[in-house]
DNA sequence: AATGAATGAGGCTTCATTCAT
DNA sequence: CATGAATGAAGCCTCATTCAT
């Protein structure tokens, strides 16, 4: 029983996700989710309160599943510099296995949905990183900036540059990921 | 008759921009949009094809005027640093004068409402940009990479931080963009 | 200046019944009208008090138009056979030439619309033929029956075929038109 | 759950053809209609695609059930006459029992809305009839003309009479049946 | 006389959610 | 647990008509 719950509660947020991907936030519906998940409108209602509720649990989801990954591997004991690579390295891989996962983080996150979500709940995800970056200023490895100026850094430029990617059916070259690092660090170096 | 009212076409626009800001595009409906313009529903109509029409013409005017305040005072004789530094800040100002285009843009561009943009007539208005960026590199000055992959790094860590702190209410001090340009140019240059 | 009122009063008639029998009854709307008549939407309110004032003058213009067409050549001295024959073609006759009158006619009239109708000053029109009718009863070369059933065989089988032809793209050949004048004759002669 | 009731579905095609005859094609809507039927507007979408489908289900409907009560009794075996006989007083009987099929009938096929309805699916119903002339044709017992111009004599002339009457509130006699029977038959025969 | 902007009402349809099975 | 029927609210858009020029 409790099996064939949670594989259905995740059937129908794949099938928000990609839905949301597909048509966009403004266009999808319960009733196309259910369609699309094979399951009756109703019964979304059994598994979600109701759609705010849904999305918000969905974007949470994500959000952890992603940290999760990035932080794989992570040994708190590497050098900075090392273990930045990791991260990075992390994010494109996550970014490439889940594309669908990637574009709704992006869309939910500029979208005015975020009202509600619990921000102290997210930020505990990357916790981790942020410990990070704090002991690479500290050691005065990386410049003295804000923590979440480092990130933009580590995070936008490639994020970014990987959707255009997807966008236009391409796949980046293990060169240029090598370079946008290299820029990445020059950025961030002390 | 009277004739048809731009000062009424822009005070709807802006009551879009507004909105969509405000409560989001997929909870933005023409009715709410013209109650905040003080007009009639029907009246949209008469300055808009239909809901999908007016968005995409909103973005594009935005864009515009997006890319001509970045390009307003840039001449193309200076030195490439110079250049990139006086477009820099004039992002910064666009988007500390212009909040509400600026947050109006990030949702469109990553809501699937794109489709049906004319892409084409959107690079046009960066064309100068372009253009300095790949002086910068044919000049040696820039490192040897995609126009795109500069610009990532030009845009997106300084207009996401400017975002968060228009989120949390808060103004960027001249130290920290100042320290942003730094990271950015340490991230481009050679 | 009378001239150019009435030529335009019939431009948007004709472009009312013409866009009728295209489009249907249910989907004319005062600007298609306007825009099919080439003027303005307003200005089809100074030829005519509203829309159904619109539509039912329309119907007795055109209902008149037949009906004179009808009694052209009459002649109430020629024998009765001679005279329904004479009206049996030109039946014919206008509904060639004047497809889009009798498909609107046929449309309205069995619409909901004929109510507050004149039915009075319908009948006027065809009061020449009822009195030719009567002759032949009264002569007791037709039938001994109503008016209306001899009207009836007179108008609806050849006006149906007719019809169909038109529908079909083809032309009724003479030897139909006889054919059907004979079967006619056949019915309504003692 | 609850099935989907059969019973709710002809209330509502029966609140549209009730509808339809008394305010006429152009002026039904979905919302007036659902109120007749004493259900939620929203409730029709379950029963019906949309309202041209609606339309088009109903006229099929109505046409087959129409066809049906003609054939009914119908023998081949028997003689020509006895069979037209037999079905000149079942379309009698039919449109004196259901004035509102006959009503809608006559303005669904004049109207521009029959775009659409597979005209070959409602010939397959009177197929009968189409047999039953062309034996009498083969016979030499009818005049030698198209199937088409018997059925209009078959079918307008009584069916005008009977609509005639009903907007006057009167009920035909069985003397003027018969008479009209008389001369659609003189009409028809050889 | 003629225009086209402006509008409130209403059109069709879909939505999120609840109900009854 | 799961379903799909049912609904009132709301969505986008068009309409007939009037207003201001």
């Amino acid at each position: 029983m409790r099996t064939l719950d949670e594989e259905k509660r995740e059937r129908i947020g794949n099938a928000a996700i990609r839905l949301i991907n597909t048509i966009g936030f403004a266009d999808v519906s319960m009733s196309k989710i259910a369609k699309k998940a094979g399951v009756a409108t109703s019964t979304i209602y059994l598994y979600f309160d109701n759609k705010q509720d849904m999305l918000n649990k969905l974007y949470l989801m994500v959000r952890s599943d992603f940290s999760y990954a990035l932080r794989k591997g992570y040994v708190s004991s590497l050098p900075v510099e090392d273990s930045m690579r990791g991260i990075y390295f992390r994010i494109i891989k996550y970014f490439e296995e889940n594309p669908h996962h990637s574009s709704f983080m992006e869309q939910f996150a500029s979208s005015a949905l975020i009202h509600g979500i619990n921000r102290e709940e997210e930020a505990k995800y990357f916790h981790f990183l942020v410990q990070l970056i704090d002991r690479g200023i500290q050691g005065g490895l990386l410049k003295n900036t804000s923590t979440s100026t480092i990130g933009a850094f580590l995070f936008y430029p490639i994020v970014h540059r990987i959707h255009q990617h997807q966008v236009e059916g391409l796949k980046m070259s293990r060169i240029e990921k090598e370079r946008i690092f290299t820029m990445m660090w020059d950025a961030i170096k002390n």
